[in-house]
DNA sequence: CTACAAGCTCAACTTAACTTGAGGTCAAGC
DNA sequence: GCTTGACCTCAAGTTAAGTTGAGCTTGTAG
């Protein structure tokens, strides 16, 4: 038969390398959605995959799976994305992450050129100015992500 | 008097944004190390404060403690380290952290990248190839990296 | 038409990373 | 010399992100 346009959440877990389990997960948080059928099994379109992706290395970069899902929220319900609704994603995530490649930069860098720098006074440390926002309360763990 | 150098947990707190209770927490996770007045109150040196910032850092990029907590190992205890040491520490984490600056940018970039590169057929999505390791088993929360 | 793998739901458990609270000690100012 | 704010310890609570298991339904291959 042609290859059905609809996967299963077995064949969605499968091919992401997602557990069927996370998909469920993601599904209960709105990260992604399913129709069901007749017999209530879920169906994903394709693009689901292309969503547990960006959501897999989103997370592999300390991006939280509220902030995702936020960010996500700008993809239309109702129809496979455009070019157009995956840009205004990467564009609002635009400041977070170059935020973020700063901040690896200067631990991979700065934190060589740093010492080199004879600032072992830390006060005027580059890794240490500016970031002092740190300094906010919560509860539970901490989030990981600070943009 | 002379600026002590040694710091209450109170002011490294203070000055790292960091809360006494994460540092007490850090110490029993072997992150940063004390030693005790008479009255059996901790004493931190100096460069506690630039361990707490890179421990910071490191998280904020989605690195975990026991990671970061490794990578620390190779500074040394008795003494303030050097550059050398430094030097060590940021070496053995370059290729995990290329590795994530690499993720990110093919998120900020390649996010629109791929879209305008018409490869809306996922399979060959580069955010998608290479990362299949990701079907790893573990228990519980998953690592949020995966150098 | 009957196995049996794949799905479904829901509750409970797990790990990481902390925070909160209770109950008690230490130290600098008035 | 006492009070008040920093510290100390230890146990228990919390959040995020899933996993595991029990009990039940679906669907497909022989």
């Amino acid at each position: 038969m042609a290859p059905a346009t609809e996967l299963t959440v077995g064949q969605v877990a499968m091919r992401s390398g997602v557990a069927v389990s996370a998909l469920h997960f993601y599904e209960t948080r709105g990260l992604i959605r399913s129709h069901r059928t007749a017999g209530n099994q879920r169906r994903y379109s394709r693009d689901v995959l292309r969503r547990v992706a960006i959501i897999r290395v989103a997370q592999e970069v300390g991006i939280s799976l509220s902030e995702i899902a936020a960010a996500l929220q700008s993809l239309p319900e109702g129809r496979t994305p455009t070019r157009e609704d995956w840009n205004l994603l990467s564009t609002a995530w635009r400041d977070g992450l170059d935020h973020k490649i700063a901040q690896l930069k200067k631990l991979r860098d700065g934190l060589s050129d740093c010492i080199g720098c004879g600032c072992m006074s830390i006060d005027k440390c580059p890794l240490r100015n500016k970031e002092d926002r740190l300094a906010r309360e919560g509860t539970g763990a901490r989030r990981l992500i600070a943009s």
